[in-house]
DNA sequence: ATAATGACATGTT
DNA sequence: TAACATGCCATTA
């Protein structure tokens, strides 16, 4: 396995529940700060892999859109389904508000990532409410 | 080694 | 608003 999708794995299982991050966010938090496609790679690479359990339903893009590509096991009717069980409100289009339930890592969080202190302001003002 | 492929993000029309 | 174009880079073929 690849550091990388290593670190995509890491950050993923810390999305909280009811909570969502997009995939360049989770891409900013690892280090890759521009590897968002990179991160729907990982994730879509990890289906029906049994070693990796993520709640990879927590992952949308940062307009606030569920952007699965429909497959046979997962779909975008499933993430919704995943999202709306934990209390996120999405309409039939597959919107949500993202700010209202965007996932901020806190500097502890980020600290444990491996990450220059420098990056790691950057990241909580960017991400600040 | 080289080229194609994306569950993306952002700025411009 | 919504489409379009461009940049992006780990994986695959």
């Amino acid at each position: 396995m690849s550091p990388f999708k290593k670190k995509v794995i890491q950050a993923v299982e810390r999305i909280p529940y009811g909570k969502v991050a997009s995939y360049g966010q989770i891409a900013l938090i690892i280090g890759f700060p521009r590897g968002a496609r990179e991160v729907g790679w990982i994730l879509n690479s990890t289906e029906g892999d049994r070693e990796v359990d993520i709640p990879w339903w927590r992952v949308i893009n940062n307009s606030g859109r569920i952007s699965i590509k429909g497959t046979v096991h997962l779909s975008a009717d499933l993430q919704r389904k995943l999202l709306r069980a934990e209390g996120i409100e999405i309409n039939d289009l597959f919107e949500l508000d993202i700010e209202k339930h965007r996932f901020r890592p806190t500097e502890d969080e980020l600290k444990d990532l491996e990450l220059a202190a420098d990056y790691i302001q950057m990241i909580l003002e960017k991400y600040k409410i």
